[in-house]
DNA sequence: GACACTGAGAA
DNA sequence: CTTCTCAGTGTCA
């Protein structure tokens, strides 16, 4: 049988941007500065298919300025599409000059996109008696698919499975490829904005092939459907058959397939090697050379092997994964286009090999604490029933402190017993030498707490360790242990099963499981220790790894398991009374417009305010289509219609009562009758902390209706105030200490209204007859300047125009000429180091400073000013925090500290402590750290929350 | 039940 | 113009 001959055509930009944000996590960039993720993921894609397979002849495809024939037929085509990514942009001339390097023909075609080239160069390749394959992971390229034209298509996890006329007839559940088109012509396409039919999905679009065979089909047909969707489909017929060409592939590109160019010859290797040396690849260029080591005319894949391409196993041998199945032709998910590197494939437990072990003789038991007693540093782990410290019991504690190895004490369910078994490792947890490693640390010892268990020592939490590495990113253990490790951990869904009907808990899982889950685990959070320890001394972190993070660690488990004392019953008569109100603004509001409709929904809102009142002429639309009814754009209307202020008034009302009113009492926890919020200490990227369940940090308190929640707060009783301290305009306090401009530096020590002063200083008046609007239009300045004004925001904000907001920020920086330096010079800092950072060293990482995009680059200057603000205001109550924690220890006093909303500190005090504690919480916070300007702190006393400030 | 979107609360 | 969390609606499953 004569050979047949294979071309394979590369669709440039599908594997571009796959490989770009394979690595989006942790981008390649060299020194430099040079973003090589996107030209790295190619390579790697392109090189993996030719060692693969081998082709004889192989092109690369680009688009070129877009599809000028799709966007005259639909002008939003693609319009929606994100701007390409700078890293991605920068690629383009470094993949052109590797590609002609290696002698491989580029494809564009002004006006066309990739699929049409692929499409067209396809047929032209199968008339003459060729195999193509597509080589692209975008489904829309099922459409072209034929008896000898592929899609050979990178799967999730490494490899690749070709789609013959089968699979796509399987996968779409259609009987011929071309009905592809009609498939995407219904469901539409967010990424290529092709609209689709309204309300059809991927079901939907399935079902309705299958009954009608195509769009033409529906459209002739829609007498049979019924309800809502059959009014829909008839009302969008012309869009249905829009988003049908919008979907298809033009088969007549002016290009040629011409056999001679396309042949894969020998690459000039020198040239890829320089390429590759001044993009600083190695790996890439040692892979590049064992592929083009190994002559192109080697025996070429057999026949039998060519048609099961996607059985391949992936060439790396622990190349195997726990998601069974994912090799298999069609198992890929159409709605789960994952990106991930495809040279990625992770290890797990089950190609690594490891000792876990539980622990469950009384000898063991006694062998293992002695071992565990000699140790000089543990990482451990706590499994409970549940997420919420207060009510989840112990289920077992998982320790590791060798690599590979680890132990499981299970607990029993007794608590009485488990009582007794955790009374054996005291020793352990409360030695002072023993160093305790976890992830997530607050949790442990705040679960610990409730068994009466302190955790002493030294303590590392890789959680916090990584926060401080990289604020920006997120910090799981899963991500952590596969960005850092190439691991995946066993998830806990195959354990206790998806969230939600069927899950189960964590007793409930076989203890060999357990096992193996948690001391997996606690063996992962260790490695993660080894890698970070060195890393936080690179960054020079370490200072604020272990003098604040670490220490107020402790005190947030003190304080949320404190939690807060709350007045139900006075909740419960407030909403009483918001229920009225809403009642009656309801009423008056469907009687203005006529009918009865959801007031809660802006889309039946929008409808009934621009449709049917026509309160005005063109109304604003958010981004998908809607009409706009927030708050800026009604309040702007509220003065000539009187329903607005209603309407503004009922979500007022129906926020409070549904978030906060109604909300909080049951989030009271029944244990201990207080409110106990969670503080996350490593989410806020500029350092701040933040709460939830419930959040305590956006307790209303600008309107006079809001504030009365504040009075729910209250003393845990009689013998018990509350006090509130807050720093006075901090964050205004660190801008001018770290600018240097004196004039402010004068203001705040001379104690006078900050904003009186500015306003006095802009508009050229004497303090004393600055007006109630100067004075605010200031305060707004002050406020820009933290966040990185401009005219724009500005101008938005208040009720000045862009000229004059430009003149206001004109006189202000000429006021403050030290200000305007500052601001450049962090910006400066920002694009010479990639970071900014606070006045302890805490960094935040920017990478789109340099950025070509205006938008994306403002921005990240934006953050190059407000971080260092915002996150040196979080770095000194955080040292109040931990230092006022030591003295309320140390003094034994009963009073506590409650809360912290990022300027202001709440504290339980007990009555006879009150002056002792003033003076001591007043110290420590305008101590907490030094700067050229004064921190002034506020103190207020009362019975609750409101009247303590 | 999960997810996107909109709108609204705080510093 | 910065940083967050939460609730309700609507849609697809």
């Amino acid at each position: 049988m004569p050979e047949q001959k294979r071309l394979f055509l590369v669709d440039a930009y599908a594997l571009i941007f796959r490989g770009y944000y394979a690595f989006i996590k942790n981008p390649r960039i060299n020194s430099k500065g040079e973003d090589t993720s996107a030209i790295m993921g190619f390579m790697n894609s392109l090189l993996d298919v030719i060692k693969r397979e081998r082709p004889d002849h192989l092109a690369v495809c680009f688009d070129k300025g877009g599809s000028a024939d799709r966007v005259e037929m639909f002008e939003a085509y693609k319009a929606n599409r994100d701007e390409t990514p700078e890293g991605i942009r920068t690629a383009i001339p470094h993949i052109h000059n590797i590609l002609k390097a290696m002698h491989i023909p580029i494809m564009v075609k002004e006006g066309y996109e990739a699929d049409d080239v692929i499409g067209t160069l396809s047929r032209q390749a199968e008339k003459e008696g060729y195999k193509t394959y597509m080589v692209t992971p975008d489904k829309d390229f099922a459409q072209l698919v034929t008896e000898n034209i592929f899609m050979y298509r990178p799967v999730f996890g490494g490899g690749y499975e070709t789609w013959g006329i089968p699979e796509v007839q399987k996968k779409f559940e259609v009987d011929s490829p071309l009905q592809v088109i009609d498939f995407l012509g219904m469901m539409g396409d967010s990424s290529d904005n092709i609209p689709g039919l309204p309300g059809v999905g991927e079901k939907t679009a399935k079902k309705f092939i299958a009954q009608f065979g195509s769009m033409e089909g529906l459209l002739a047909n829609t007498n049979q459907l019924k309800g809502k969707m059959k009014e829909k489909i008839e009302a969008n017929g012309e869009l249905g058959l829009l988003s049908k060409k919008l979907a298809t592939i033009m088969l007549d590109v002016p290009v040629t397939f011409n056999a001679k160019d396309f042949e894969l010859d020998h690459p000039d290797i020198e040239a890829v090697k320089q390429i590759f040396q001044d993009l600083e690849f190695r790996r890439l260029t040692e892979n590049f050379i064992k592929t083009f080591a190994v002559s192109t005319d080697e025996t070429p894949v057999e026949e039998t092997k060519r048609n099961t391409i996607s059985e391949q196993k992936p060439t790396r041998k622990e190349t195997k994964s726990a998601g069974a199945g994912q090799f298999s032709l069609f198992e890929t998910d159409l709605s789960n286009e994952q990106q991930v590197p495809l040279e990625h494939s992770r290890k797990t437990a089950d190609t690594t090999s490891h000792f876990y072990q539980y622990i469950n003789t009384n000898l063991a038991t006694k062998l293992f604490l002695t071992n565990l007693m000699k140790q000089h540093s543990v990482c451990f782990d706590t499994e409970t029933t549940g997420l919420n410290p207060l009510t989840a019991q112990l289920v077992g504690i998982a320790f590791s402190w060798e690599v590979g190895k680890g132990f499981y004490l299970p607990f029993p369910k007794d608590q009485k017993k488990a009582q007794e078994l955790i009374e054996e490792l005291r020793p352990f947890f409360e030695n002072e030498t023993i160093e305790k490693i976890g992830q997530n640390l607050k949790y442990d010892i705040k679960m610990l707490a409730k068994y009466n268990i302190e955790v002493k020592g030294k303590l590392f939490d890789t959680m916090l360790a990584h926060y401080l590495i990289n604020p920006d990113m997120r910090h799981n253990m899963d991500v952590l242990s596969e960005t850092y490790l190439n691991y995946t951990p066993i998830s806990i869904e195959t354990l206790i099963g998806k969230k939600g009907k069927n899950q189960i808990s964590m007793e409930e899982v076989p203890v060999e499981k357990q096992t193996e889950y948690a001391v997996e685990d606690a063996d992962i959070t260790l490695q993660l220790k080894e890698h970070f320890k060195n890393e936080l001394g690179e960054a020079n972190t370490q200072k604020l790894f272990d003098d604040i993070e670490i220490p107020l660690l402790r005190v947030l488990a003190a304080m949320e398991l404190e939690g807060i004392n709350l007045d139900k019953g006075f909740l419960n008569t407030l909403s009483e009374q918001l229920n009225k109100d809403i009642a009656s603004l309801e009423k008056s509001i469907y009687e203005a417009a006529g009918e009865t409709f959801n007031i809660a929904s802006p889309k039946q809102l929008g409808i009934i305010l621009f449709e049917k009142m026509k309160l005005v002429d063109k109304p604003k639309k958010t981004k998908s289509g809607q009409y706009s009814t927030a708050e800026d754009v009604l309040s702007y209307l509220a003065k000539d219609h009187n329903i607005i202020q209603k309407i503004l008034d009922f979500r007022g009302l129906s926020k409070l009562k549904s978030t906060y009113v109604d909300a909080l009492p049951n989030q009271v926890e029944e244990t201990t009758g207080r409110v106990h919020t969670d503080y996350m200490q490593t989410v806020a990227a500029t350092g701040r902390l933040s709460s939830n369940n419930p959040n305590l940090q956006n307790i209303p308190i600008r309107t006079e209706r809001g504030r009365q929640v504040r009075k729910a707060f209250i003393p845990r009783n009689d013998d018990y105030t509350l006090l509130a301290a807050d720093y006075s305009q901090i964050e205004l306090r660190i801008i001018a200490a770290l600018s240097q401009e004196k004039t402010m530096i004068e203001a705040f020590k001379n104690g006078e209204d900050i904003h009186a002063s500015t306003a006095s200083k802009v508009f050229n008046v004497p303090i004393e007859e600055v007006t109630r609007e100067q004075r605010s239009n200031a305060k707004t300045v002050n406020f820009g300047i933290i966040y990185g004004v401009s005219a724009f925001g500005l101008s938005n904000q208040t009720n000045l125009s862009r000229a004059e907001s430009k003149a206001l920020i004109d006189t202000y920086y000429a006021t403050y000429p030290k200000l305007r330096n500052y601001i450049s010079e962090q910006v400066d800092f920002a694009r010479d180091h990639g970071y900014v950072q606070t006045v302890l060293g805490r960094r935040r990482y920017l990478k789109d400073i340099n950025s070509r995009n205006a938008v994306v680059r403002g921005a990240a200057e934006r953050n190059a000013v407000n971080a260092p603000i915002q996150g040196s205001a979080a770095d000194i109550i955080k040292i109040a925090m931990i230092n006022i924690y030591k003295k309320l220890e140390g003094g034994h006093f009963k009073t506590k500290m409650l809360l912290q909303v990022h300027d202001e500190l709440v504290f339980d005090v007990y009555k006879p402590e009150l002056e002792a504690i003033k003076t001591l919480v007043k110290t420590e916070m305008e101590n907490a750290y030094k700067l050229d300007v004064p921190l002034d702190v506020d103190l207020g006393v009362g019975n609750n929350w409101l009247e303590a400030h």
